[in-house]
DNA sequence: CTAAACTTTCAATAGTTATTGAAAGTTTTT
DNA sequence: AAAAACTTTCAATAACTATTGAAAGTTTAG
């Protein structure tokens, strides 16, 4: 396979995982990008390597350095601004999960923890809704904990105790 | 806080965290109200209590039966078919995890190995697009095999073990 | 200060995904 | 066999999300 191929077909392939991990086809495909070459790109090599127009890759860009897995650069003695990416999959995975436990574990938590407390009237829904309540708040609390856990650790700290696991 | 209420916030706010598992939002609805209810619930009965029609109640059903997450049944002496969902939230936990597995994991692994093998011409681009398809080659490798761990896990040795770590 | 170089915004629109509901299909009952 | 009870499909459309590109805004250089 020749180079210009599987590179079209990564940043493609990265654009179907990101979405799945919560950021939108381009965003996804800028990170790839962005991954994958050697050195920073300013908006309009994105523009360009992507087709896609000045808008969309502005917006996707601040997105991207909003979520904290792009970042700024400057080039001495130019005025274009260039960005990188953070190429330490690791980082970029707590980054990832750090921002998704805030957007998403979070509310749910919130709500759980209003809704447990609801009366229980005598009526077989609202027991059943009770225990069901307190078991999700269960599994999003302790998720919530393995989640901490992630986003501090250290990599090889991380892996070689959960490789232990998996055997 | 009231029964009828904490119920309508819960599955909205479910309806939302499905999302972020894959699913869609009437799709984590229905699930949700399945969940909370003590007994089967018929497709009528779930178009009523969130106010969709039959088609859209009918489509969704079938990807959650499709997703293993709920199942059919019949109640002796009727024609209407009742639907309830796995009760056990560790369960439905490994379910999902099953199926995103498969529909995002095992894709992006695949490009991942056959891009491996491009052709290293001797540019920069190439060496570096190398190089990182190698992290994440190694990286998704080991989230795979972590996943299928969790998959085929009994809930307590799962969570005794992971519980050591988040000390 | 003014022009040039660059970045950001945003209304218009294209593209995608979800939803409806009536019609067609299926199974069961009489 | 016909009617009733129920399920599934699917074309139309509504709702939502992404993208464009021109205009407005900002910063730097001369």
């Amino acid at each position: 396979m020749k180079y210009t191929e599987a590179k079209e077909e990564l940043i493609q392939a990265w654009g179907n995982l990101g979405y799945s991990w919560g950021l939108n086809k381009t965003m996804a495909q800028i990170h790839a990008l962005l991954m994958i070459s050697p050195k920073p790109l300013s908006t309009e090599d994105i523009m360009d390597e992507l087709s896609i127009s000045r808008g969309n890759a502005n917006m996707n860009i601040r997105a991207l350095l909003d979520w904290g897995i792009i970042s700024r650069i400057s080039i001495a003695g130019e005025r274009k601004e260039y960005f990188k990416s953070e190429k330490d999959i690791w980082a970029l995975a707590r980054q990832v999960a750090k921002e998704r436990r805030k957007r998403e574990l979070e509310p749910i938590l919130k709500v759980l923890r209003e809704v447990n407390d609801v009366q229980a009237d005598g009526t077989e829904e609202a027991k059943e809704f009770k225990k069901v309540v307190k078991e999700l708040k269960n599994f999003a609390e302790k998720s919530d904990g393995l989640l901490e856990t992630f986003i501090k650790a250290e990599e090889s700290w991380f892996w070689n105790n959960l490789l232990k696991l998996m055997k």
